[in-house]
RNA sequence: GACCCCUUCGUCUAGUGGACUAGGACUCCAGAUUUUCAUUCUGGCAACAGGGGUUCGAUUCCCCUAGGGGUCGCCA
């Protein structure tokens, strides 16, 4: 394709950045890279009343955090700002001047109530509800006399009364839509913001976007923004509407139902590169047996034709698994200063860093999240107090006797390997005739504190071993 | 309700007329490794929504039915 790829994410600040949000964000971002084009972060803030305070702050932080840059966007001005839609209202208002000059729009003076009466009418005749037109009747001297009594309006389009819209998605291929089944759109609300369909095709447009990548929730109402280029005489983009991501009982992924906010993700302690992984899989996947992808592999292999049509379930289950791969795989010291701030929370000192590299490394293995780590960490820096089932073990003759054996066989006069160690354990073993969990249960409780866990070579390496006798010898009474 | 879109294991998916006894991944189960836990490895359970066509041959193409979802706002 000739023409420069040029895409946009366009959020409404309403909220956090949610999973299905971040999800359209990032094939907008991969497609871009993919093609040397740009991605833009266009904020639709055209709803006064739902705007919440932080919201864009909120979703420019999270997009950054994982790792989806824009070209162009908030405080990334370029020549084709405003990216706020706020402080796009001129233009807006010129298009639709434009608009009611060619006759493609009408002032309509109906009031909210009116219209909900209408509304109510239909659905009680269990007919379709369309707009009827009433105020396009009026005439131009009634029209301004109204606009001169400053009455209250808004601006529609006026669709036309026969056509069936045919488009091609290129995930969905061919679309048809009667536009028996449109309304005439209000393009401009009372309050002097234009409504989405006006304000996006105008902004598309203008900064010349190359394909709209969005929702399935906006389909339907793809020909009213396909009219509006017809009107202004521009060329539309290419459609790439999206499946949607679904809750379990397969609607659309909601609030209600479900964690969306990628925030909380992250909060939770899922390793953010997971989370991209996972999100990109959501929908679309390679034609290879693989499942693990990093940003720079998703870059380079996403492709639209490979866009699922049908909606995903969006289940933890997987994402978790994912997420302690990635725990495992990635770079250690990565991992360690993820975790780091929760033991400086915990008040323990890790400023050995030999020994907090040694400990993550060995916690890593068990998390699926970041916040596991300190359940398998604190540890190997203090011991909690037993349960009392565990003391009473911990304390009977046979453990005693294996207790007061073993720390002597490990108190060599060089520090063990591994096999060296082993070698003490097993001839030991033999050597009090106490063998099993009546032996190893014990040893952990006086190391570790629990019952299970590493085995005996790592927690040596891990404590070093002059701690590892020192624990033997504590517990023993 | 009208319209639009969708439909492969429980979930994410591979599959574009024969290579399919339908493949992979997660989950689950069993086994191996391990003193235990976790990791790792091996194996197993499990799906083409249904019915008609088209074709020598349909998971793949067409039609119908069913089911699911989306839209129907001065919200995006």
């Amino acid at each position: 394709m000739s023409t420069d790829v040029r895409v946009r994410f366009a959020p409404s600040p309403t909220g956090y950045l949610h999973l299905g949000g971040l999800r359209v964000a990032l094939y907008n971002y991969a497609f871009a890279k993919q093609n040397n084009g740009k991605f833009i972060l266009r904020i639709e803030d055209t709803d006064q009343a739902r705007l919440v305070e932080g919201a864009v702050e909120n979703l420019i932080s999270s997009l950054e955090v994982m790792g989806i840059t824009y070209d162009e966007g908030p405080n990334k001005d370029a020549e084709y700002g405003p990216y706020f839609q706020s402080q796009r209202l001129d233009i807006y208002r010129k298009y639709i001047n434009e608009l009611i000059a060619k006759g493609h729009a009408y002032y309509c003076f109906c009031t909210k109530e009116t219209l909900d009466e209408m509304r109510t009418k239909a659905q009680k005749e269990k007919k379709f509800f369309k707009y009827d037109r009433r105020c396009h009747k009026l005439s131009q001297e009634e029209i301004q006399a109204k606009l001169d009594a400053g009455e209250s309006y808004v601006v529609r389009l006026k669709m036309p009364d026969e056509r069936i819209f045919t488009f091609n998605d290129l995930v969905r291929g061919e679309v048809s839509i009667d536009v028996k089944q449109i309304d005439d759109q209000v393009i401009l609300k009372s309050d002097g913001f234009p409504t989405y369909h006006l304000a996006a095709v105008v902004d598309d447009h203008l900064m010349k976007i190359s394909h709209v990548f969005r929702g399935e929730e906006w389909l339907s109402s793809t020909p009213k923004h396909i009219f509006l280029y017809e009107c202004f005489g521009w060329t539309p983009p290419q459609w790439v509407h999206l499946p949607l991501i679904l809750n379990k009982d397969k609607s659309k992924l909601s609030k209600r139902k479900n964690d969306v906010a990628v925030e909380t993700y992250l909060e939770k302690g899922y390793q953010k590169d997971a989370l991209i992984n996972f999100i990109a899989l959501l929908g679309w996947h390679p034609s290879e047996d693989r499942e693990l992808f990093s940003m720079d592999e998703i870059i380079k292999e996403f492709s639209i034709d490979r866009v699922n049509k049908a909606g995903a379930v969006f289940d933890l289950t997987k994402l978790e698994w994912m997420s302690g791969m990635y725990f495992r795989s990635s770079d250690l010291a990565d991992v360690a200063d993820y975790a780091r701030p929760q033991f400086e929370k915990a008040g323990i000192d890790i400023s050995d860093n030999d020994k907090y590299l040694r400990v993550i490394d060995k916690a890593r293995e068990y998390i699926s999240t970041i916040d596991q780590v300190m359940e398998h960490a604190e540890m190997y820096y203090r011991l909690g107090e037993l349960s009392e089932k565990d003391a009473e073990m911990l304390n009977n003759e046979e453990s005693q006797k294996v207790l007061a054996y073993m720390a002597e066989a490990y108190n060599t006069d060089h520090i063990l390997s591994p096999d060296e160690l082993n070698a003490i354990t097993k001839g030991s073993i033999g050597e009090i005739g106490i063998k099993g969990k009546k032996f190893y249960f014990p040893l952990r409780l006086a190391l570790i504190g629990k019952g299970h866990g590493p085995d005996m070579p790592a927690i040596y390496s891990i404590l070093g071993k002059e701690e590892f006798v020192n624990r033997l010898k504590r517990a023993i009474k």
